[in-house]
RNA sequence: GCACCCGUAGCUCAGCUGGAUAGAGCGUUGGCCUCCGGAGCCAAAGGCCAGAGGUUCGAAUCCUCUCGGGUGCGCCA
């Protein structure tokens, strides 16, 4: 809808337009406040210019009534355009609020070290991830879902070492634990399994600690799979960092060509100061090993190289340090670092009944992510992140998710949904049959509704765009409680506008349905 | 010390490409079921938008500084 006001618009003014929504109805559907900007260049008083513009406005069909005041020119729609918005919508779910762009998009997100389970934190950054991609890729965007998997390094031997130590102890062996190894008791059940699978003689020698590290960070990368199944995750490509050391060689002289690195001290080092970073950073160590920069290096330069137009990568707040580096690599290969978004996932904390949720020991003091959503479900485990922006610390109450009533705002909406299906079986009505019936004759506060509910596609788009993935939800909850009070104040079956507002109800619950989708939430027809 | 994020109602948070009277939910107080689902609706109370300057017709929103909270600052991954 906005964009078709644009498109009218655009052909009376030569300006950039701002078009907003006021906050009092009264005003209409959408204000621009052009005049003012307008007034500048021109040099000419804004409610002159205003009323001008209204003039010329009121000549189209679209509006219903153009108001210029106080130098806010004020659109109303009219009602013939809500209705024909309305009845193609309805003909067309699949196809309501889609969009096209075309623009791919490569979205890595999770990327989470195969050597834990997933806890809290990780699956605000997998919800997020997952509904940027359901949202951008319904309004018309290419994106592919990407999971980095550093399978490499240090870490893969400690999870092998710890594993192989847990087996031993469950052989029954005296065991003396390290300083450093990865606690809970995944490790524990791990270690039972890989008895089993590898054999007791695996547990014997140390030497075959590197063949257990790769069992074991295969069957953890499943784990990790299962748990984000669980939530309705997925991805399109994995890559394996240790796949990617093989193309080192080449990469390093490549950045020695582009003048990028320099050898001091035994040590290869990026000149990432050039591009805005504090420091030069080590890729190559005194021994020769590359560091896991080389392989961030190696691995955005093949994502580069695989030729998306943008790439988005949704970290942890606490990498944020890291965003300098990498995009200095980019510069030096001469892409525009402009191209890769990086989106910060900030901290969660979990409070459960008002206290500091407690730790999971089988995590090894983090909140798994599948206690959660064992706790209070998916659906509220995703709405929970989605309304508040990815980049501000949240905290939130478990309890307050389990409630089943307005204070849950899955229920909230579901019940609105519920509700028109509930009407259409009182009635004895199928939706269809109601879908060409004209809604002439309603009252303010049905056009009200109506127009709300048909705000779907410029709010997903918005939502998408702006990467705040909150208008969204906020949208759900208001077009909701707008029809939750429509259906107090308004009686509907067995009146004489039982059809037409009937056909309204629909509209609202189609809505609701297409962004609960958005959300990977599932819309009831009965609660 | 440096960098990033944050500071809006008692609590958890929206609003931030500057625009008309600062919003929601919870909590508190008080109303609404002989009537389509009360899992709902209505209302009241509650704010120096952390503080101070600046930019301009206009600032919660942009800039600077100060104060407060969080996170990060390995050649670990």
């Amino acid at each position: 809808m906005k964009k078709r006001v644009y498109e009218v618009l655009s052909k009376h003014i030569d300006h950039p337009i701002v078009l907003e929504k006021p906050k009092d109805k009264n005003f209409g559907h959408y204000a621009t406040p052009i005049a003012f900007s307008l007034a500048k260049t021109l040099r000419r008083n804004p409610m002159q210019i205003a009323e001008e513009l209204a003039e010329k406005l009121r000549e189209e069909e679209m509006f219903e009534k153009v108001d210029a005041i106080k130098g806010y020119v004020n659109l109303k729609l009219s009602q013939d355009f809500l209705n024909e918005y309305a009845v193609w919508a309805l003909g067309h779910e699949e196809d309501f609020a889609k969009g096209e762009n075309g623009t791919s998009i490569l979205l890595e997100f999770v990327s989470a070290n195969p050597t834990g389970p997933l806890h809290i934190g990780h699956a605000r950054g997998a919800v997020w991830g997952d509904v940027l991609a359901r949202i951008g890729e319904h309004v018309g965007y290419r994106i592919e879902r990407e999971y980095y998997v550093n399978d490499a390094g240090n870490q893969i031997y400690l999870l092998g070492l710890s594993v192989y130590l847990a087996g031993r102890e469950h052989l029954g062996f005296e065991v003396e634990w390290p300083e450093e190894y990865y606690r809970g008791e995944y490790i524990a059940d791990l270690a039972k399994k890989a008895v089993d699978d590898l054999g007791e003689e695996k547990f014997t020698d140390e030497t075959f600690i590197p063949e257990i590290s790769e069992w074991a960070k295969d069957r953890m990368l499943e784990l990790i799979n299962e748990n984000l199944a669980e939530v309705g995750i997925f991805f399109d490509h994995y890559v394996s960092e240790k796949s990617l050391y093989d193309r080192w060689d080449e990469i390093l002289t490549k950045l020695a060509d582009a003048g990028a690195v320099y050898e001091k001290d035994g040590k290869w080092w990026l000149k990432s100061t050039e591009h805005g970073d504090e420091k030069d950073r080590v890729v190559v160590r005194e021994d020769g090993r590359p560091t896991y920069l080389a392989g961030d290096i190696i691995y955005h330069y093949q994502k580069f190289e695989r030729g998306y137009d943008h790439y988005i990568n949704i970290w942890g707040a606490d990498h944020h340090g890291y965003i300098a580096r990498v995009k200095a690599a980019i510069a030096f290969f001469g892409h525009d670092p402009q191209r890769l978004e990086i989106i910060l996932s900030q901290m969660v904390s979990l409070l459960k009944g008002g206290e500091p949720y407690k730790m999971s020991k089988r995590a090894g003091n983090f909140i798994l992510m599948q206690d959660i959503v064992k706790e209070i479900g998916a659906d509220a485990l995703r709405f929970i992140f989605l309304t508040k922006k990815s980049d501000t610390h949240l905290e939130f109450d478990v309890e307050d998710l389990k409630k089943e009533d307005n204070s849950n705002p899955i229920y909230y909406i579901n019940y609105a949904h519920a509700r028109v299906f509930s009407l259409f079986e009182k009635a004895g009505k199928s939706q269809e049959e109601v879908f060409g019936v004209s809604m002439e004759g309603l009252g303010e506060d049905a056009y009200d509704l109506l127009f709300t509910a048909l705000l779907l596609p410029e709010v997903l788009e918005d939502a998408f765009e702006s990467r705040q993935l909150q208008k969204v939800t906020d949208y759900l909850k208001y077009l909701a409680g707008m029809y939750h009070k429509f259906y107090y104040d308004n009686r509907i079956i067995g009146t004489p506008h039982e059809e037409k507002l009937l056909k309204l109800s629909a509209m609202v619950a189609l809505s609701l349905r297409v962004g609960l989708k958005m959300l990977g939430i599932s819309a009831l027809k009965k609660m």
